[in-house]
DNA sequence: CATAAACTGTTTATCTCATACACGTATAAG
DNA sequence: CTTATACGTGTATGAGATAAACAGTTTATG
């Protein structure tokens, strides 16, 4: 933990005093890393690759990242170098949150590859922490104590990531089968029915009855289907309403109880 | 999809007539993996380090499993293996659906490696469809339609994963230092009084001050501290009273509104 | 100003892995 | 009995992370 976030801030690293100029920057080979995983992904990512890609050797990365492990670390930070959601004027904290999972999501899609990064415990570098601010400030504007407010964040957070995974993986097979992601739910469905019985699955049977596997396309939306990101919204109101409901519960009781 | 299915199915590899009988069996291999995994760690596993396990060689492997790739999603839903919780009688399915989140992070307890399995999308092995049916069935149970009752899973499965894997990443920080887990959690907090200023992380500011992530060990919990997966089922109270609150209301509109 | 310390980038080498391929052998079907 | 088939092995390839030694470049310091 010290070292990560040492790591994610730049504390290690003094600046040099003789010796040649530097070619690169952790920040320079950070990005080579990033728009290379943009490209063509996260299994394209080696290190003899993003120094051919900055015209250096393999061993000149070493001079600016300790390993590939923190390499990729660096990168999951620079990934969430976008401004979070500004605090709203409104005081409409529910907006405020979905706002900021809807923002979390995208940034995530500008990158898709970093849903699959190794993750090594809560945010703690600079871009990361920003982000975690934006979100704990919109929910402890709901009247949430900052411990369950972590809590809260935490789950959004979550879901978040694994929606998008869900829904990054459909849109690869879609594009390997050259099918539409509509498709791709109905093959899941299809091949649901294959083993899905009515005595061992009842509920997984009655799921695959209605249907509800294979959405009805909302118009507008990208590849004309809703897809699972857009779904993870009515989860995340569910949520948004039992926070409300235990903080009113709460101001009603003169706040003593916790649960 | 269709692959992965017919994998965990077993529905491929059709019974062979000639040749000599076979030393292992899928299964075998399998469970050897897990052995291995559970004993040593994910990283242990390699195709030669379990080929050795079983007293074989490395490529032998390959007559079972086409992959390495492979292997790991049969270990995923292996792990699953595990009967889940049975349809309650007294019908309270909130308890039902906190009994669920329960068992399933105790299931990956028991192999905590399987957090860090890259999945691919929604479970579709015969033990990830066990516990999938499980928890809809509780969900459903509290009136809500199949459609939404995914979308609840899903990220109830999430945060359970994430969560998790929060605390293990704790607890390896702390075998590694030699500490506790309350140790940590204070490391980490002093890690970010460092780097969060009042002016750039009000928020977060707060949480230190209030001291959130250094939290009360209440009596009798593993090492004396709470962890991140007893915090969690804050949020998913939350949740399930937002069902409450959704199911509520639309029974008394009569069921027509979505939202 | 000279020189040595501190750096930079390169070369070379090592080790670990996943996996392809060809081989010898066992076994059951015809 | 013979032959197609499946099994386990040996050998080989190629990718990838990273250690160690080295040669060239600055700059602080005496």
């Amino acid at each position: 933990m010290e070292r990560e976030m040492e790591l994610l801030w730049g504390l290690d690293r003094s600046e040099p005093r003789r010796g040649p100029k530097p070619g690169l920057s952790r920040g320079s080979v950070v990005a080579a890393a990033v728009a290379l995983a943009d490209a063509e992904g996260l299994e394209a990512v080696s290190m003899q690759r993003v120094a051919k890609e900055l015209g250096y050797t393999t061993m000149s990365l070493y001079r600016y990242v300790d390993s590939k492990e923190d390499m990729l670390a660096l990168m999951g930070d620079a990934v969430m170098d976008v401004e979070p959601p500004a605090p709203r004027e409104d005081g409409d904290w529910r907006a405020g949150v979905e706002e900021w999972a809807h923002g979390v999501t995208n940034v995530y899609r500008l990158h898709p590859w970093s849903v699959y990064l190794p993750l090594s415990g809560p945010p703690s570098g600079p871009n990361g922490l920003r982000w975690m601010e934006s979100g704990l400030r919109e929910l402890v504007a709901s009247g949430l104590e900052t411990g369950p407010a972590v809590q809260i964040l935490t789950m959004l957070s979550a879901a978040a990531r694994e929606t998008l995974r869900i829904e990054l993986e459909m849109g690869r097979a879609a594009r390997e089968t050259g099918s539409t992601m509509a498709d791709i739910g109905r093959d899941y469905s299809t091949g649901l029915r294959r083993v899905v019985t009515e005595e061992r699955f009842p509920t997984i049977a009655r799921l695959l009855r209605e249907g509800a596997l294979e959405e009805e396309p909302p118009p507008g939306s990208a590849d004309g289907v809703a897809g699972p990101v857009d779904d993870m919204h009515f989860a995340v109101r569910r949520l948004l309403d039992g926070i409300e409901a235990y903080v009113e519960r709460r101001r009603a009781a003169g706040a003593p109880e916790r649960d």
